[in-house]
DNA sequence: GAAATATTGTTAACTTTATAACACAAACTC
DNA sequence: GAGTTTGTGTTATAAAGTTAACAATATTTC
């Protein structure tokens, strides 16, 4: 399969999502455009995602829920399941995680990690934190590929550094620090200050 | 000023985040090559970027950041500032919170909402929360004009519906349930399991 | 002060993403 | 069972976003 664009991946992500909560209502089956307005976008944009990832319905019936649901895992899930970590376990990591319990996903938080001493080897939010001196030894013996970094921004860079020695192959970075990493390493970032910042922005331009 | 491409506005965000940041080193001019890689990005997207918002450096010497600072400004703020509530101060409203202090900005984060009793009329992360049924009141006294969503999904719909009737003019929306609004609000998302699901796909991606 | 250098502003080309157009096939209608 | 309806898969078009190309100009070099 080739690369998909990011785009498609975020919403097989959120197909996903929604048709888990389509099962638990009994349906089998949905037709483009209920799928496409749970999304709220239209009907073309999901057929054409759908023919990206080469599924295809039985004709007239809509598509079948649970056959879709198995395809988009094939596509973007890891099929031993990926291990995760967050990386400082303040209140963002702790919402990260929370946000993830309970989710059916073949992504697995194991572990936190954190310098503050009433943290460590305490079980926060489900998952048990471990000193960041001890990341290195961690990372390796309980094979974590992907790192949540939700740690104060000062350091945010050096952490990056760290972790991509140790062996992390991806990064969603929540800090407002923008990173780079070398190739081989996928990075994501999110800034909640700049979404806020967008947000003010249009709704100062609508007034105008 | 036409409207500019959303991901102009984002990153127009960033940038005066990283002005701010080389003030404070002391610095007063700044080439666009310096700007676009504290942000990992092209020079020529800088210098696109502050073409469409029609500043001009002292050619030669690299832009001024203070006069920098202060144009972008004057188009992504709201000329007297906008006053911003969180929906919901759990772990994630009271992260958001945290990140937002300090920041210079015209946002100011001037309440949250919440229905459990153990938070309401306390200050939380130095914001005081008010319960949710005081809210229309509230928005409305304080001239509430956007509102960050970060309470469990079951309720987003019904809350995004309410605050809207309100007078809530953009939402920021950080629960997993997709929303629609009426024209006139803006609404952005995000979504932090998609982030993760995306990271995963392009780790398995680069392992094939 | 002429030539070389460095950096900008802008137009043009390209890439990515989204929307529209439409042919095709199952199911329904009469 | 011919004609209509409905929803799909795919190709074609449009819009948004990024990168490349390059003329213009202040500064430096000699």
């Amino acid at each position: 399969m080739n690369k998909l664009p990011g785009k498609t991946v975020e919403r097989l992500s959120e197909y996903r999502r929604q048709l888990l909560g389509c099962l638990a209502e009994n349906k089998s089956y949905i037709y483009s455009h209920d799928l496409a307005g749970l999304l709220h976008i239209t009907a073309v944009q999901v057929r054409r995602d759908l023919m990206l990832i080469g599924y295809s319905s039985v004709l007239r019936k809509g598509y079948d829920i649970r056959e879709l649901i198995d395809t988009i895992g094939r596509i973007i899930d890891y099929d031993e399941g990926l291990n995760v970590a967050i990386i400082g376990i303040g209140n963002l990591g702790r919402a990260v995680t929370g946000y993830f319990r309970g989710k059916r996903s073949k992504l697995n938080i194991i572990a936190s990690f954190d310098t503050d001493p009433q943290k460590v080897n305490k079980v926060i939010s489900g998952v048990k934190c471990f000193h960041t001196q001890d990341m290195e030894k961690m990372i390796r013996e309980m094979d974590i590929r992907i790192a949540i970094l939700t740690i104060p921004a000062d350091y945010a860079k050096s952490m990056a550094e760290e972790i991509v020695r140790h062996g992390i192959k991806g990064i969603l970075n929540f800090t407002t620090v923008p990173l780079n990493v070398p190739s081989g390493v996928y990075l994501e970032e999110y800034d909640m200050i700049t979404s806020i910042e967008k947000v003010a922005y249009y709704v100062k331009e609508n007034k105008v």
